[in-house]
DNA sequence: CCATCTTTGTGCACGCGTTCACAAAGACAT
DNA sequence: ATGTCTTTGTGAACGCGTGCACAAAGATGG
């Protein structure tokens, strides 16, 4: 969804598409719990359904990354962890600094997932006085104001926005100036950053009215052509909130 | 972004794209600011530059609503906050539950963003017998037993799985079994719904790795293509893009 | 060494989404 | 009315991503 752009179509990345690349993470989540059970050897196949894609996208995938696979046997698992680890840069440390420890905040300093592979929280910044040397997940809070210094000090190149939507621009822009390139926004705002920047962002509000679109249509459709429904109709408990006109309209014309 | 999409089999969504769906909310976000500064009309120029996208892709979007816009002036900021709305189904109200109230479910539960627009958190579900009866963000917790119930009583059909993720897919089902039919999951594992369940995943990890992927990209060009400072080199290749959203591609003042 | 079987790697076609560019539509001034 | 100016709505071209289908590559067995 959300990364640095321009218009520039000239020279690909690194020759692996942005669609590949989102996926790759998925692949190794995959790849890391075979490993755990110790399974020597998988097919496109199998680990295509074990991460929920065509297999033949799979294998067009790992096409961008080199031949690391063997015809009518499969990818060594433990070397195709090692590759993509690398080609995601995961064989390095990142230092990341977490802005605005509110309750998202906080339980993004929690979990799990970011210290389990590569991602080290550095530091934790908010620009209450009052959070300030509270420790949130054994790690103390820091003062907006050191903001810059904790950046440089920690060589920190991203950056997670967990502020009020007011904040996320002010914070962007100080974390831009520091030296930070890629930023995680989790604040419902549009951030601008300068060329050369990334930005992704993660929207809970925007992903629930995605879903409420869907489920308006589906019970739309439901009450247009009762009892051709794909899933067992669905569920009539969805409310019957059939009242007046203003239907959904899902008329196939 | 963070959204996983899941695949959308038969039936077009009514004839509006899902890229331009996912931008809706969006746009909504940017017309309700205007809304509040009690700004009449705008521009799809203007519009486009506040929710960060291209203005003709902004024009094509709405051109799949219908058309609501004055040539030589613009759009109606009032009506089309409702419109759209209405397209997304934020006109009505939308029982939500949360099933895991650890860190990250209490902070969904205690998120602004769910109850501003048409969502409702009707429950908040934990496995945990210990958190029972336990208030969050002023609604008490109840135990997973209950599930079945809950979604029945509350007439639910947009679940959101905050679970660790060896809890996910048992609790995906149950859900699905209940009668949900949207889900939101926070869960690092790929959820299998049955057709007609719509799956939107929400990943912090993967979207970290794929920023590492770009970052250590960035490091490597400013290394072979050594020139001046950090910013200064990535900025003079770019050129990437990505899956869905976007950024804007205009400076700060 | 040859035959057969399995699975990869990929050429190709198709469809979706993005963007350009412009005619049509309306506002506004004269 | 008429002309000019602004902005919408959209036809058309283009590029990316997806999935099919198959040939090539290697394993395996006789």
């Amino acid at each position: 969804m959300a990364t640095g752009r321009t218009h520039r179509p000239a020279t690909r990345s690194r020759g692996i598409p942005e669609a590949t690349v989102a996926r790759l993470p998925l692949y190794l989540r995959a790849l890391t719990a075979l490993s755990e059970r110790s399974v020597p050897t998988v097919s496109s196949e199998e680990l295509a359904a074990a991460a929920g894609v065509n297999s033949a996208k799979l294998r067009k995938d790992f096409s961008y990354l080199g031949s690391y696979g063997t015809r009518g046997v499969g990818y060594d698992v433990e070397y195709l962890v090692y590759q993509i680890s690398r080609e995601l840069g995961l064989t390095q440390d990142w230092p990341v600094v977490i802005v605005g420890i509110g309750n998202l905040g906080a339980a993004l300093a929690n979990y799990g997932g970011f210290a389990s592979r590569g991602f080290r929280v550095a530091a934790l910044i908010d620009a209450d006085p009052a959070m300030a040397g509270k420790p949130v997940a054994g790690i103390p809070v820091q003062h907006t104001d050191d903001l810059e210094k904790i950046i440089d000090d920690n060589g920190v190149s991203i950056g997670v926005i967990a502020t009020p939507a007011g904040a996320a621009q002010q914070v962007c822009d100080r974390l831009v100036a520091a030296g930070v390139t890629s930023i995680l926004n989790f604040a419902p705002t549009v951030l601008s950053v300068p060329e050369g920047v990334d930005v992704r962002k993660v929207d809970l509000s925007i992903e629930l009215q995605i879903l409420a679109f869907h489920e308006q249509r589906k019970a739309g459709e439901e009450a247009a052509a009762d009892g051709a429904g794909p899933v067992a109709a669905a569920r009539k408990k969805s409310a019957d909130k059939g009242p007046d006109g203003d239907v959904p309209a899902v008329m196939p014309a």
